[in-house]
DNA sequence: ACTAATTTGTAAACGGCCATGACGAAATAG
DNA sequence: CTATTTCGTCATGGCCGTTTACAAATTAGT
């Protein structure tokens, strides 16, 4: 009875229920949900008039939710307009939740997200996994979620899904890391060195930074463009709130876009990318300092201290995104862009030239640029929130399982 | 009881009907028109088990459906293989029709188009449109129309809808002409100039060409990118088998993606777009000709008998799209470009230099690029196909009409 | 304080729709 | 000529949202 769910990378509103009644009870279900984890305490003739079923229908939706334990009724509303005060529904904060784990450079984190979207566990541990070997590694990770899930169990929780974000090209098969550079691995499948106790799905850290920036950014928006810079200068592309992957899941790939047509060669095989003016190595450079450790912390911290080399690198790089960014934009009319990941740390020196730039190259109000208020966050949070959306997505799925 | 069909601009097959059993009946319906249609004559059964319902709920439906009129049964089935034979199905070439007209620079051309996607009818009238006034330009595409649906009607058809196609900026509501520089337009609703008799949808020409390809290009592909130049350089981007519009309708703005930011300076305030060096006027200036009339097919014939000065302007045209499609290619990861409207008939000259530069600036195998084999047709036809397709979405709301 | 009006949630009857299972019809295979 | 397979249809049943009615809970008006 289960639908094909974890198929693939995880993407929007998956419409691929059959249109049977039953699959119309499903998507009225996650309607439902979706309607009052988005829009808080609702009663059940607000939701109806929301979704467009009638209150009869909502009633026996909601009656079967709240069994599941997905759903929970906190009592009556207080009456400020006439007529009988509704009784408010609420998504529940116990049942079912999403574990996100990230697998960064420099650190490994695992956390656990309830129903309401909110982090009820986390736990980290810093350090390099720079060339280490992936073994050790997700041996580490295994006990941070062992942990996690534990503290989650203690809360009532217990978890639909993990999902892992690495910073690297990730197969269609969402479990298979290609390559990541910055780790040195390549052609790992996670899945066979993982406890596989849960529905498990990898994807490229940048990708989950765009969905955490969709799910949980400011004005909700399903236009934009996602900028980060983990490894190279990636981009999630998210198109009337869908993630854009490409046929070959290479979307995104700002990174390789030609700023200057016969600039310096890049490893790509073209000459004068974006890369070759704003990625890490070519800001170091151009700032005059050694590639260390901690490269961004390093840069961020010279220039609040005023060093006017890093800053001019900075300016020269923010220049350099205005003009790619320039070209995005007209392709893809995005309602904003949005720097995340480690860019947001840098946005104050990278914003001015890049605003500037983009401005100067656009007739009439040019598109707005935005810093990512999830920060270093993003990727942990949307790995996370991808499990509950599966979740919202698909109530009756889970409900077998509870 | 109808549906909110023809709202704002035409998408693709559209998800707006509520989960109700009437909605399920009717993408139901929805489902066997559009697989009858694309997979040919086909049994009940067939159908049945390609969309995943019974036997009989198929034959439920294709009972109303052939009472409509949209479907018809072509007799049995040459029995090939044991069993008794279905019964085929095909959708009718009667009832109703797509209208598509296309108000060009120097032309206007309407046609009809039925549910079989089979042009039934068509009216021509050549000459420039450029800078009259819109009310005589208006009327004679009106008395094509008349022409164009008195011959369909003779052929048992009945137009559904009309769609236009114009070289220029539509708005959001899909009747009014922002602004289309070529004609001279500007603000101009085409709704409150013409016979409201028909649903109309007004929509960008690139936009329809986007659509044309999508719908009857070779291989039915979901992902590319459609580069046109009717109006400065403009590309259709389908994602997912649906165009991107942008947030504000301007998405696809190809032209001005800068290929080299130091370039002269551009009307849309940049510099060195892609316009600057691959622009009609841009490749005309560089070839040494002046603007005159049939430009693309002056260039066009001046390459095809060997002028060695215009050959060069087009390399070096097909140059500066190569650097601009690498960011677009490297943005989008499309399965393919495909150069269409008066670019197909550049397209020998423009192609290899093209093909050259996007491949030297990709690793490993390069983006598809090829023709479109629509050539100048894809427009009028992606207008009339767009008209049909809400027909395909939604066949219930046309049957209350007929 | 009392009535009228309004809104909420539930229950029962209803109608629509797809699934199920059985059956006759029409072909092939042996 | 019989067994088998497949197709289309019919009757039945179960699921699900709607309709209609009603009790409960609040506000507005007198």
């Amino acid at each position: 009875m289960t639908a094909p769910l974890h198929e693939g990378h995880p993407t929007g509103p998956g419409r691929a229920l059959p249109d049977t009644q039953q699959g119309m009870r499903r998507r009225n279900l996650a309607r439902v949900m979706h309607t009052v984890g988005a829009e808080g305490p609702l009663s059940r003739a607000s939701v109806a008039s929301r979704i467009g079923l009638t209150r009869a229908a909502v009633s026996t939706l909601v009656d079967e939710l709240i069994r599941s334990g997905l759903l929970e009724e906190l009592g009556p509303e207080r009456p400020g307009r006439v007529g009988r005060p509704g009784s408010a529904l609420a998504v529940s904060g116990r049942g079912p939740a999403g574990i996100g784990a990230e697998v960064g450079v420099d650190h490994l984190a695992v956390c656990a997200v309830d129903l309401r979207g909110e982090v009820r566990a986390r736990a980290v541990r810093h350090g390099t996994n720079r060339g280490r070997a992936p073994g050790p590694v997700l041996e580490e990770l295994a006990s941070l979620l062992r942990l996690v899930v534990a503290d989650a169990e203690r809360e009532g929780l217990w978890p639909a899904g993990l999902a892992i974000a690495v910073p690297g090209l990730v197969a269609p098969d969402a479990r298979t890391v290609v390559r990541a550079p910055n780790l040195g691995w390549h052609d790992l499948d996670l899945g066979a060195l993982l406890p596989a106790e849960l529905p498990l799905t990898v994807d490229n850290e940048a990708n989950f930074g765009g969905l955490a920036e969709l799910w949980l950014g400011e004005g909700t928006p399903r236009d934009f463009l996602h900028v980060s810079a983990e490894i190279g200068i990636g981009a999630a592309v998210v198109v009337d709130g869908r993630l854009l992957r490409g046929t070959r899941g290479f979307a995104g790939e700002l990174g390789h876009v030609p700023v200057q047509p016969d600039g310096p060669e890049c490893a790509c095989g073209g000459r004068g990318c974006l890369e070759q003016y704003a990625g890490e190595e070519a800001v170091l450079r151009a700032a005059g300092l050694e590639p260390g450790e901690d490269r961004v912390g390093l840069l961020a911290g010279r220039a609040a201290a005023g060093d006017e080399s890093v800053r001019q690198a900075l300016r020269d790089a923010g220049t350099a995104f205005g003009v790619a960014l320039t070209g995005a934009v007209n392709l893809l009319d995005p309602e904003s862009v949005v720097l995340g990941g480690a860019l947001a740390a840098l946005a104050p020196w990278l914003l001015p030239s890049l605003r500037e730039e983009l401005a100067r190259r656009t007739a009439g109000p040019a598109c707005a640029v935005s810093v990512s208020r999830l920060g270093p966050e993003g990727p942990l949070l949307g790995a996370a929130h991808s499990v509950v959306r599966t979740v919202l997505d698909d109530p009756a799925a889970v409900a077998e399982r509870g």
